[in-house]
DNA sequence: AGTAAGATCCTCT
DNA sequence: GAGGATCTTACTC
């Protein structure tokens, strides 16, 4: 359960900062997802930060199109991406308006609504599996690209809400390359933009960028 | 614990 | 037409 002192919304500005300050500030917050059967309740352990145009990680690098368009907009808002035919992918956009950049919620440890999580990922052979992985993360949360635009610090009902809950002490966050990003990880621009809680169990293994033979 | 391959389709070149 | 901010299953050690 979350302590009624960590659940005060966390307001825009908190998403309104350089992404890469952002990113590991998230690490202990918790996401709050509501939905008909009630709520599912995440605390982050893992992230990493995309920079917009100066990114060439990011979904953004080549300017907007139809799918970043939220990445575009205000901070504190959701995008959310389709991938590998068959998974979604949430981030969180930070930074002003225009800027472009957004947090990839990579993993966390769902602390309330588990019996829901385990309805919808079957494969999950432990709760320590629910939420470990960014599109895991996604199907723990039944985040589609329906959700994509929804403001994470709006008034009133809201599909999902961002909590302060209780970050993690700075001794115990760490970062590294980010996971299947080309250009991180080898010799040329590292961007050392994943951060995680050290120790952490719901933390997804580290998996460098690997080229994928196109079928013949 | 590690490796390998297949699934599947949207997005941008 | 190529490749992707990935996951699952199967198989090996």
């Amino acid at each position: 359960m979350i302590a009624p002192e960590d659940r005060t919304p966390l307001p825009r500005e908190f998403f309104d900062r350089p992404v890469v300050e952002v990113a590991p500030d998230l690490l202990g917050r918790i996401v709050v997802r509501t939905t008909p059967d009630g709520p599912i309740v995440l605390r982050l352990t893992e992230v990493e930060a995309y920079d917009g145009p100066n990114d060439p990680g990011s979904h953004a690098y080549r300017g907007r199109t139809a799918r970043n368009a939220v990445m575009f907009g205000p901070p504190g808002h959701v995008y959310v991406y389709f991938t590998y035919g068959m998974w979604h992918c949430m981030n969180l956009v930070c930074g002003p308006e225009g800027r472009a950049s957004g947090v990839l919620l990579r993993a966390g440890e769902i602390v309330e609504g588990a019996g829901l999580v385990r309805a919808r990922r079957r494969s999950a052979r432990n709760d320590r599996e629910l939420a470990r992985g960014p599109a895991r993360l996604a199907t723990a949360l039944d985040v589609d690209r329906a959700l994509d635009g929804t403001d994470a610090c709006g008034a009133g009902d809201t599909p999902l809400r961002m909590l302060t809950g209780a970050p993690a002490p700075a001794d115990r966050v760490r970062s590294g390359p980010r996971t299947g990003v080309a250009g991180d990880g080898g010799d040329g621009d590292v961007h050392p933009w994943r951060f995680w809680v050290a120790g952490d169990p719901t933390v997804s293994p580290y998996r460098p960028h690997v080229p994928r033979r196109s079928r013949s």
